[in-house]
DNA sequence: ACCTGAACACCGTTCAAGT
DNA sequence: ACCTGAACACCGTTCAAGT
């Protein structure tokens, strides 16, 4: 797993306001870092999920006071946002090198759903699409070489990068509000699956013969095999775009 | 334009709680009724956007106190729900007898994309996949019958539409954050592309040799052209699962 | 220079008390 | 039966006052 990259070893984008305190660590008889509040947030977003992250929260894991926050992040939004891309450095980096980059690719992104997945629901905090953090951009810089490196021009890995990228947050955010509702595995959440099916069956035949025939197939397919099944689509799609070959 | 259907037309889906206070309209004296709410609502995201959407506000908005709305709707989010249900109709169905089925699918997506982009950013309160409003199933049924005329099979078709749904919606609250920010036309966000450009173009070298190549490509095409993209990548994706031609 | 208690301006939701 | 004022238990953020 490769470590984190603390956000000074990158520069900070310029479209963004900047810190208003500290920049650096303080005196090592501080008890208070950018770094203590990171991972006392993550603490809280693991034990109780997003909702339950409040500054004053975090403040109090702390045992201090939610104005003490200020001094490190200019507001929740970007506390939130280091927090994520701190998270994403758990991401392992896909390899130009490997053999099948198809299967590298898909490899990547069940893993990134994987890391996500491991922290409540924190990815729905991914937002806008233009990464910023200094792990987020090793992990762009990783893959845009891998599919540079399959022949892929340009414009499509940008654009697909993006789209692969939609589609593994979108995921991972339903899966996680399923899994915050006590559905966590596919035998937890079958018989909420069930009752959608029903429903569906039930519905009035006049109006929704395609739902009523389809009840069984609309609950068909783990969350995985679903993934597995959008990735695919994205992968396979973006292979057609290979120049000629030499 | 398609008229809305009102949520009392379809079964409600057993696994919600019920609603606690009135199901029908009160007496007609009464300025007060879920159609109202959902209208005041709607006028408050429309001009203000979703963060001002505020219980209190609504009922501001109708002369009241917050607590009247709770008989209505037994909370905040199952107001957001039918809200964004409501919008969901305004969406004109696909026809299950277009000549061109592909061609008939993208552009209900581009239509969809447009009706959620009319309304701020509603959109991010479409979160669960599994639709159950009124005008939702409608659209779903719709959609699921030019899938299923197309010769796709009964499992593709469901999770291929969870995947443009997805798509979509996650498509449409990107494009709503950026128009939030200032950034609704492309000459707007040309400066701020730029910038964006600049920066992975002087990202350091030996870290980052493909974010330097790619800044320019990172930020080509428009939304609309990055959104047609994706959307052919799922269709042109779908097409091939068609069973053999008789 | 750094930290923080208290305040400001909000939230969603409940419930006793009204009509 | 329906409606609502007031209260409860929270928010993010600011800022004057402390050390």
């Amino acid at each position: 797993m490769p470590a984190a990259i603390p956000f000074e070893e990158v520069p900070a984008p310029p479209w963004q306001s900047p810190r208003k305190g500290l920049r650096k660590a303080p005196a090592a008889r501080q008890p208070l870092s950018a770094e203590a509040v990171l991972s006392a947030a993550l603490r809280l977003v693991d034990r109780d999920g997003l909702d339950a992250l409040s500054m004053r929260r975090v403040a109090q894991e702390l045992g201090t006071g939610a104005a003490s926050l200020y001094a490190y992040f200019s507001n929740k939004d970007e506390l939130l946002e280091q927090l994520l891309d701190r998270v994403i450095g758990d991401i392992p980096l896909p390899s130009a090198a490997a053999a099948d980059w198809a299967a590298e690719v898909k490899r990547s992104c069940y893993a990134s759903r994987a890391v996500f997945l491991a922290h409540r629901d924190l990815v729905k905090v991914a937002r806008a699409n233009i990464p910023v953090g200094p792990n987020s951009l090793r992990y762009v810089e990783a893959l845009l070489a891998v599919l540079r490196g399959a022949g892929i021009p340009d414009r499509i890995a940008a654009w697909g990068m993006d789209q692969m990228s939609l589609v593994i947050v979108a995921d991972a955010i339903e899966a996680s509000i399923h899994a915050s509702l006590g559905r966590q595995s596919e035998a937890d959440a079958a018989p909420y699956l069930a009752q959608v099916s029903e429903y569906y069956a039930n519905l009035p035949a006049e109006q929704f013969p395609n739902l009523n025939a389809m009840a069984p197939a609309m609950i068909e397919g783990s969350g995985d095999e679903r993934f597995e099944f959008a990735i695919g689509l994205m992968v396979d799609g973006l292979a057609r775009y290979i120049k000629a070959a030499v």
